[in-house]
Parts: C-alpha cells; sequence; structure tokens
DNA sequence: CGCTTGATTTGACTCGGTCAAGACAAGCGG
DNA sequence: CCGCTTGTCTTGACCGAGTCAAATCAAGCG
C-alpha cells in the first residue's frame, strides 16, 4: 500500500511527524488493530514511540476522519483507515478476528426504526456476532455452547 | 411491575436470595441501568450491599439468560431484564439515554451479509447514534458539532 | 535561522471491572 | 426443626485500557 500519508495529513491540518507516519503505516498494514499493536507495529519503523503516542495519534487521525474507532463489546478498541464508505464488522466470538463486510442494501428496512422515540437518528451501527472459519475448525465441539453464550437476546439472521 | 422473581431464578438453577432480588427489582425499574446505578438503586432495598456483589448478582443473571447486557461504545455496560425477543437500541450520543427499538423486519437484507468471510454468524447487533429528544432541544445550536463527531464512517440511515 | 505553536514524552492517575479467600446462608436430607 | 453442603456474598487487592497534565521537542512559518 504505502499510500503517502504526508498530504493527507495536512489536508486534514494536521502536522506530519514519525510517529503519525508510523501508526498510519501500521494501520495500513494491520485493519483492525487494537492500540497495543499498533504500538509493536509502529515501533519497527519508530523504535522508542511511546503508547501514549500511539493513543494520542490516534484520536487526532480519527479526530479529523483519517481513521475510525471501533469498540465491540468485550474487546479493546479496534482502529482502521477504511473510512468514508459505509462497512460494518463481522466478529468471532473465540477469537476476536474481525472481518468487514459491506452493506450492500441502500435503504435497509431495519436500519431505519419504526419508533425512533423521538430521537434524530444519525448512523447505524451493526456487528454481526459469529465464529470465524479457524475457529469453527478448531473447536467443533465447543461451537454450540460457545454459540450459546451471546445467543439469549435472539439470534437475527 | 414486581413479578415475581423467585421461581424465574429457581427455573434458571439459582439460588433466591435477597441481593438478587434487590438487583432484579432495580433492573426491572431502570431498564437500562449501569452497574453503579444499580447498586444505588438496589441499595433501597438492601443497603448493605457491596458493588461486588452486584457485579456478581449481573454475571450470574447474564450468564443464565435471565438479563443481558448491552456495551455502547464509551459508555460503561448496560443491563435490561427485557431478553428472548429481538430488539435493538437507540443511543444518545449527547447524554448517553438508551431506548429500545424493535426490529420489525422479519429478514432484514442487511442482517445477512453476501459476503461472510468464512464466519457463522448467529446474532446480528445493532446500535443507532443520534440525539435524543430533550439534547435536542437542550443544544441545539451545538447539535450539528455533536453530529459530525461520529459521522465521519457514513451515517446509515 | 529562529520563532511559534502544535506534537510528543514522561509519569501519575482514573475508571470499570475482575480475582481470590474467607464468612455466610439457601435449601437439601434427616 | 436441625445441621450439612454448596453455592453465594463480602472484603480487599488487583488489572487493563485509556486519560490527564507538565515539560520537552520539533514542524513549518517568516
Amino acid at each position: 500500500m504505502e499510500t503517502t500519508w504526508a498530504p493527507r495529513l495536512r489536508e486534514a491540518g494536521l502536522r506530519v511527524t514519525r510517529p503519525r507516519l508510523a501508526v498510519l503505516d501500521a494501520l495500513a498494514d494491520h485493519p483492525h488493530a487494537d492500540a497495543d499493536t499498533l504500538v509493536t507495529v509502529a515501533r519497527l519503523a519508530h523504535p522508542t514511540i511511546s503508547p501514549q503516542a500511539v493513543y494520542g495519534v490516534l484520536k487526532a487521525l480519527v479526530a479529523v476522519g483519517l481513521a475510525r474507532r471501533v469498540e465491540p463489546a468485550g474487546a479493546p478498541a479496534l482502529y482502521e483507515v477504511r473510512v468514508g464508505d459505509n462497512h460494518h464488522h463481522l466478529v468471532c466470538r473465540s477469537c476476536g478476528a474481525v472481518a468487514d463486510v459491506d452493506c450492500t442494501v441502500g435503504a435497509a428496512p431495519c436500519l431505519s426504526p419504526s419508533d425512533t422515540a423521538g430521537f434524530v437518528v444519525d448512523e447505524a451501527e451493526v456487528v454481526f456476532w459469529g465464529l470465524c472459519r479457524e475457529c469453527r475448525a478448531r473447536t467443533p465441539e465447543d461451537t454450540a455452547q460457545v454459540l450459546q453464550h451471546r445467543n439469549r437476546g435472539g439470534a437475527h439472521a
């Protein structure tokens, strides 16, 4: 990938610094990484970067819209540079793996709730929970039990 | 409301204790309360209950399916006793208020992702983000700014 | 080159929640 | 009704993820 991030940063009104380039490259290589992973990866390009610097960079990137923060229940926050399009996420209950999924429907009925209780809705966030291919293959006998864990609210699909 | 919780607990294989009844009553009165609120409310019925006891009770209730845990991004977890039906949530970006919203669609297209990347999906979790009636009325001038905050990923509705 | 201002470093700190050991009581058999 | 067993509650220490603040540093301007 190796996009030239510098102009993107400048367009957004941010200065171009080594920590920011290192984090952006790390994000491009690891589409759904948590802060801790990004520290490790970013250190390949910038060995002295501190965890707090990464938090600061990520906060700045999210604030200007260059990155997006995703917070699956029960896991540390993940970050991604794929922004501007409308996509959702598949999350594996077992290993936490995340995959992107496009919303192929223009006007999804379920996403325009009939009774909004006076709310003005500006975004619908969808998370699909399940088991990834690897975890299904690795622990077929546990599948039923794992699925039972969050099945209580009623499955949708 | 004052449902008789005792048989529900016993059916689920749990003992009937004062802390559990207090927390269940608190949950019935406060449909989307966080753990801290539940401690406060439960203490009206059981003044000596400890926060950790509430956490323990909630964990037990969620494990047997008598309660559901909801974790909106950037806020402490909420609990509700409305289980078994399939409903989603409206969350106010400004004050964190939560409202239930039924999914009135039987088979929602967006909830059956075309490409599941090898995942077996068992649940689709939907969170609608926006502003509640009160916050819209209270801070009309801030509305645009607040909405800008998470608008970056592309609004759905 | 040097200034200004935003960015980074360092370290302490907060919050939400978990873990573990012992005291306690629900619900069983007698 | 009594006492036992086992699950539950209490108490207190602990943890991870993330934030805050002061001081240092450097990007980008003139």
